[in-house]
DNA sequence: TCTGGGGTCCTAGGACCC
DNA sequence: TCTGGGGTCCTAGGACCC
């Protein structure tokens, strides 16, 4: 067994496709190769933002989530694109069918990075070599660079493929930490971002190793949990598993859209959040689940984003019904300043095949119970010469509703 | 004529129950 | 007449990531 596989602790890859819609669109057309490219959703509306670019027109100060015009005033010979998603997953499944090869325990994180525990892949070399396949494999056979960060947990390999890019393969080591981590400013660390780096500034942290030795009671009290985990991290600690399973225990599904301009118009946030509504259905659907929450969100012309949300007493699946949920909290929250953008969220989830049974289950108890109402009222009828509850006595499915059915009938068990 | 869309996790307050 | 504290559910917002 090789040095590099102790028996205790792991050893973890991060591989992170480096601007990997850029570098799709580059192996799909070479002509490409080599020139200043962004990727940007609507060039012409103003959702216009760059989603990832080259390295090239990373050269002229172009950055992800950049708004377009200004990423063109930057690079004036940046050619635009827009995503083309299907191209992306189909390259994105080919790039994790060549991480399956090496383990079972591949956990994707997004459509172009994920985790790898090769711990127990001893027999198939050493981790840089195992990492060097991997990469040239990615690179030869779908003409894509990635980075490969090897550490001992997924922090560090996060921080490690983040380290040499692109085509990067760097090993991160628990004695390296104070050399190649530590002297990183806090906002590179994963975890941190603007708001929190901001804080941390406050206790003169400038530094992950700033961070690191700051007194865990200080961190605590400014950032509550998160305080002593990202120091933990920091120290180089976090036992989060690689979970293959991560990816399909999903917990909301949602749909956003910004508005091609803001609007106070009644009818047409109906029609987009009927839209909307579609799209979760459809997506729901194909997820076979049905959901108990409800969430719309509402971006108003100065940015300010608000969510309203229902818990629900029954499980939905219907655009329907979504819509008419959405609808109401539009209706009883909205504060008439024009919208820029809305949305609709659908969580709590159940299997579907798992609520139909209980479904069912329900139906035949309501049934059961419907038949002793009416035994029940021919008792009645025939005890006292008429039907005392003769108003009721041809319910219809909407009257025969549980409540009234267990009142009634506890009444009528009293007798 | 600035700043998308898909998510996850955490916090905090109020209601309600025991 | 005055009043504790824990647990859970619900809602809203915020931070972060890709």
């Amino acid at each position: 067994m090789s040095k590099w596989y102790p028996k205790k602790g792991r050893v973890i890859f991060h591989v992170d496709m480096n601007s990997f819609y850029a570098s799709v669109e580059m192996a799909f057309d070479p002509s490409l190769k080599g020139k200043p490219l962004a990727i940007a959703g609507n060039p012409e509306e103003r959702k216009g933002i760059v989603v990832t670019s080259s390295y090239e027109a990373r050269k002229y100060g172009v950055k992800t989530t950049m708004p377009l015009f200004e990423a063109r005033r930057l690079c004036p010979d940046l050619i635009v694109m827009r995503p083309n998603f299907e191209r992306y997953r189909t390259a994105s499944k080919e790039m994790f069918k060549i991480l399956a090869e090496v383990t079972d325990l591949v956990q994707p994180v997004s459509i172009d990075e994920g985790y790898m525990d090769v711990t127990g892949c001893a027999e198939q070399g050493a981790p840089p070599e195992i990492a060097e396949r991997i990469q040239k494999r990615v690179y030869e056979e779908l003409d894509l660079p990635c980075s490969i960060g090897i550490a001992p947990n997924k922090f560090l390999a996060k921080m490690a493929s983040d380290m040499k890019k692109p085509m990067g393969i760097t090993i991160l080591r628990k004695r390296d930490l104070p050399v190649k981590l530590w002297p990183l400013p806090i906002a590179e660390m994963h975890g941190v971002g603007e708001k929190t780096a901001e804080k941390l500034k406050k206790l003169d942290i400038e530094t992950i190793g700033d961070l690191a030795k700051q007194p865990v009671l200080d961190l605590k009290r400014l950032l509550g949990i998160n305080g002593e985990r990202l120091q933990n991290r920091a120290n180089g600690m976090d036992d989060r598993p690689v979970d293959p399973d991560a990816v399909h225990e999903f917990k909301s599904i949602g749909t956003s859209t910004t508005l091609a301009e803001d609007t106070t118009d009644d009818t047409e946030v109906r029609t987009v959040l009927r839209k909307l509504a579609n799209k979760v259905e459809a997506r729901m659907r194909s997820k076979e689940v049905l959901a108990k929450h409800v969430q719309l969100m509402i971006r108003y012309h100065d940015r300010k984003t608000i969510t309203r949300s229902r818990q629900l007493k029954d499980y939905i699946e219907k655009a329907d019904d979504l819509f008419s949920i959405a609808m109401q909290l539009f209706d009883d929250h909205w504060n008439q300043v024009p919208v820029r953008l809305l949305g609709i969220t659908a969580s709590d989830f159940a299997e579907k095949s798992e609520i139909t049974q209980q479904l069912d289950l329900f139906s035949f108890e309501q049934y059961a119970e419907k038949e002793k109402l009416f035994e029940a009222i021919d008792d009645l009828t025939e005890k006292y010469g008429h039907n005392p509850f003769k108003k009721l006595s041809t319910p219809k499915e909407s009257q025969v509703t549980t409540s009234f059915q267990k009142d009634f009938l506890d009444d009528y068990k009293k007798e």
